[in-house]
DNA sequence: ACCTTGTTGTTATGATAACAACAACATTTA
DNA sequence: TAAATGTTGTTGTTATCATAACAACAAGGT
């Protein structure tokens, strides 16, 4: 007769996403530590109305995370987590499956009306999506990759990206500080602005981690990588001239900027 | 301006158990119809009304499956099913992890009161999980492993469990016919039940197809493996003496009939 | 036998919250 | 002005949550 020890909220609320309800979850980490209970003593350790736990449990065992057994009054058993959050990914593993086909197909044959469509600006959340985007902007330069960003961005979710870049094509960057061996593939120019980043103006307009950058790709495609106040990552990308002349300018007075510091 | 193009409900069931609502797998489905659609736009073809367009494009912004352009008005694009999907999947895969770490620490300090636990049979739902049971049996095995089963669920579902039985432990395994060698690592007998097979006392009793198993381990651990008429297997379990008793018959009685008949 | 007592399992019913659907309004753009 | 855009609020609907009452059954005591 244990107490319905409070159970944390936030794994109530992973078991939600894995298709739970909060009965369903109260029961099952119940059941998890009393083997072999009866409805009645589910109902005292997990807290569920006694009522509630019946259908509860029935859910359950169609779930496959109880067993039951064939006794009067009927004993229920938890499956071991392991086993039973296998069971339940199996189950939306598969949904993630069949959806991304159809959904794979319904994509294939959309309409690219392009209307006007390079005059977009588009603003993408997610470090993974913006990682996509700048790999497939990499992947179709013809000509020219330009980028300035902070160090640390570059490091941690750029630079393995840059492999993407056909051979052909010339690449520029331009970094606050460079730790490390030039990479060789890219005919490339490091301009390093550590000088830049100790003159009081910089460092009290710019924060000290912040990961932002600027890519530019043939002069026509740009991408800005920002950050918000909360850390999470967003960027904007366009194929519109407005944008690209912007950026061209703004990579271009940074570039000479940086080479008069230097000096 | 697409017609609203219904949706199979299977589709949306499998978005919904990602995470979805049913607005949002309808808007998403649409925009990936339709690149840089307005919010109007994704109104015609989704067939959400208007007014709930813009919170349910706000909430999948938040969940990094559409992207937004910075027009007025503005303009929405879908990510791509493979990236969208994995980014849902992402956040399912954090959630179970986390549980899972939760869920064992609760389930390694449970109680195991064992109040007349040997005499509860248990009744288990999936294959997995009764493969699972029957591997901890055999592993567990220290005398004796005694095996009815069809030759099928044997071949598809058991032979690969039989490795984890200790070396010393005597395997006897009845079935109703073997094609190929017999599995040279166990002290073994196979009693083909072929002949047995052809009676139409037999045949019309059981069906063709039919998976089912009787286990026994150490004379005292017992587990029936039966299929229900969906095909869904489930599974009886126990450490009864009962149970065992009855098994111990059941299957020496097989043995005594096979052996009969085989002459 | 009868009646309590207590537990098990079931059913009904209201409360709540999230979502779905609609109508009305304010704002912008042409 | 007219049309389209974006916002707000209200209402209907559904699934879950929560409570109460009820029937079935066994154990035990008069």
């Amino acid at each position: 007769m244990k107490a319905p020890r409070d159970v944390p909220t936030p794994l109530l609320e992973s078991l939600k996403s894995l298709g739970l309800t909060k009965y369903e979850a109260l029961v099952y980490i119940g059941l998890l530590r009393m083997v072999g209970a009866t409805a009645t003593e589910v109902h005292e350790i997990s807290g569920v109305p006694r009522a509630s736990v019946y259908p509860v449990l029935d859910r359950l065992v169609q779930k496959e995370l109880v067993s039951v057994s064939h006794t009067t009054p009927k004993r229920f058993g938890a499956i071991p987590p392991d086993q039973g959050i296998e069971n339940l990914m199996r189950r939306i593993e598969g949904d993630a499956e069949s959806a991304q086909a159809a959904l794979d197909a319904i994509y294939r044959e959309r309409r690219l009306d392009n209307r006007g469509d390079q005059e977009l600006i588009w603003t993408i959340y997610g470090e993974e999506n913006i990682r996509t985007c700048l790999a497939d902007m990499f992947r179709s330069a013809e000509r020219s990759v330009e980028l300035f960003a902070t160090g640390d961005l570059l490091r941690r979710s750029v630079l393995s990206l840059l492999d993407s870049i056909p051979e052909s094509v010339q690449v520029e960057f331009v970094t606050e500080r460079w730790t490390g061996e030039q990479p060789s593939r890219f005919h490339l120019q490091v301009l390093p602005l550590a000088a830049l980043c100790e003159t009081p103006s910089f460092t009290e307009r710019m924060l000290p981690y912040e990961r932002s950058g600027v890519f530019l790709v043939d002069d026509t495609r740009a991408l800005l990588w920002m950050e918000g106040v909360d850390g999470q990552p967003s960027a904007l990308y366009s194929d519109s001239v407005g944008l690209a002349l912007f950026v061209r300018r703004h990579i271009a007075t940074i570039m000479e900027w940086a080479k008069a510091a230097v000096q």
